[in-house]
DNA sequence: AAGGCCGCCAACCGCTTTCAT
DNA sequence: CATGAAAGCGGTTGGCGGCCT
C-alpha cells in the first residue's frame, strides 16, 4: 500500500507557475522563511499549490542565488568528472557548482553532456587506455588498467604516473587539456553542500586505499584491488565504485550499450576533450 | 505557410532518508 | 525502538518553442 499523497491533487493548482504566484511565494519566503514546514507553507502564503511544488519552485527557480543561463565549459567538466566518479547524485554534483540546482545539472546532463558522450563514443574513441593514455607511462600497463577503478577508466581520468598505486594515495589528473583539477569534495552523509567548493588547480585525490570492487564483463564484482577508498571524499559508501550501478551510477547495460559497446571490457576510455 | 519533429527544461511522481514524537 | 510525517532526491513526463521539410 502506498503512502498517502502530500496534498489533494484535485484541489491544488498544477502546471507552470504564473508570475503572480512566483511573486507571492518569493515575498512570503523572504519575509517569513519556510517556517520549517513546506507542506503548510502554501496555505499560509495564500497559494493554491502543493507544498512540494512550492519547495521545488523556490529551490529550482526563485532562490536569489540561482544562476540562470548556459553552463560553462568548466562547469561541464566538473559535472562530467563528478558523474564519472559518483554517478547520478545530482544534488552532490550541483553542490559543487554555485548557483546551479540538481534539476539544472540533471537536465543539462540528459540533454547535452550525455549526447556529447554519445558522439564521442561514435567518433570511435574506444581506444585502450594502455595505448592512448600518454600519461600512463608505466611499464605495467595491465596492472594500471586493472587497478584503475571502472569509473576512472570510463571518465577519462588518468592516473598520475608516479603517484598511482604507490603509497597510500591515488591521485588522478583529469585530462589536462579539458578537465579542471578537483579538490577534495569532502563528501559524506553529512556533507555540507556549501563547503568546500571545487577549486581550479587543486587535485582530486583519494587516500587510504581499501578494496573497491571492480566489475567484470558479466557485471559481477571481481574484488580486484582498487586504490579508491570507501572513505573517499566522494563517498564510496559500499565497496563499489559507482560504475556498477550503485546509487544510479553508470552501468554497462545502460549508457555503455547506448554507446554501442558490448561489454564493459570493451571500454577503456580516455580523453573526451569536451 | 503549415505541419512534423526534436530539444530543452519546468514540473511532477514516487521512493528513500531524516527527523520528531 | 517504532512509527508517521516531512524533506530530499532522482527518474520521468509534458509542454513549449525553434528548426526543418
Amino acid at each position: 500500500m502506498g503512502r498517502a499523497p502530500c496534498c489533494d491533487k484535485a484541489k491544488v493548482k498544477r502546471g507552470p507557475w504564473s508570475p503572480e504566484e512566483d511573486a507571492t511565494l518569493r515575498s512570503f519566503l523572504e519575509n517569513h522563511g519556510t517556517g520549517g514546514n513546506w507542506i503548510a507553507l502554501p496555505h499560509k502564503a495564500g497559494l493554491n499549490r502543493c507544498g512540494k511544488s512550492c519547495r521545488l519552485r523556490w529551490l529550482n527557480y526563485l532562490r536569489p542565488d540561482i544562476k540562470h543561463g548556459g553552463f560553462t565549459e568548466e562547469e561541464d567538466n566538473v559535472i562530467w568528472t563528478l558523474y564519472s566518479t559518483i554517478g547520478s547524485r545530482w544534488s552532490v554534483i550541483a553542490s559543487q557548482l554555485p548557483g546551479r540546482t540538481d534539476n539544472d545539472v540533471k537536465n543539462h546532463w540528459n540533454t547535452k553532456l550525455k549526447k556529447k558522450l554519445l558522439m564521442a563514443g561514435k567518433a570511435g574513441f574506444n581506444h585502450s587506455m594502455t595505448t592512448t593514455n600518454n600519461n600512463a607511462t608505466t611499464n605495467n600497463n595491465n596492472a594500471i588498467d586493472h587497478h584503475l577503478s571502472s569509473s576512472a577508466r570510463f571518465s577519462g581520468l588518468v592516473p598520475k604516473t608516479e603517484s598511482f598505486d604507490q603509497g597510500n594515495s591515488a591521485c588522478f589528473d583529469p585530462n589536462p587539456s579539458a578537465l579542471p583539477h578537483l579538490t577534495d569534495a569532502s563528501y559524506d552523509r553529512n556533507f555540507d553542500p556549501q563547503e568546500p567548493k571545487l577549486e581550479p588547480n587543486s587535485q582530486f585525490c583519494y587516500s587510504n586505499p581499501v578494496e573497491v570492487s571492480d566489475f567484470s564483463a558479466n557485471g559481477n564484482a571481481s574484488s580486484s584491488m582498487s586504490s579508491l577508498s570507501t572513505s573517499s571524499p566522494l563517498g564510496f559508501e559500499s565497496n563499489f565504485a559507482s560504475f556498477g550501478g550503485v546509487n544510479g551510477g553508470l552501468d554497462e547495460d545502460g549508457i555503455l550499450m547506448e554507446l554501442g559497446f558490448d561489454s564493459y571490457n570493451d571500454v577503456h576510455l580516455s580523453g573526451f576533450g569536451f
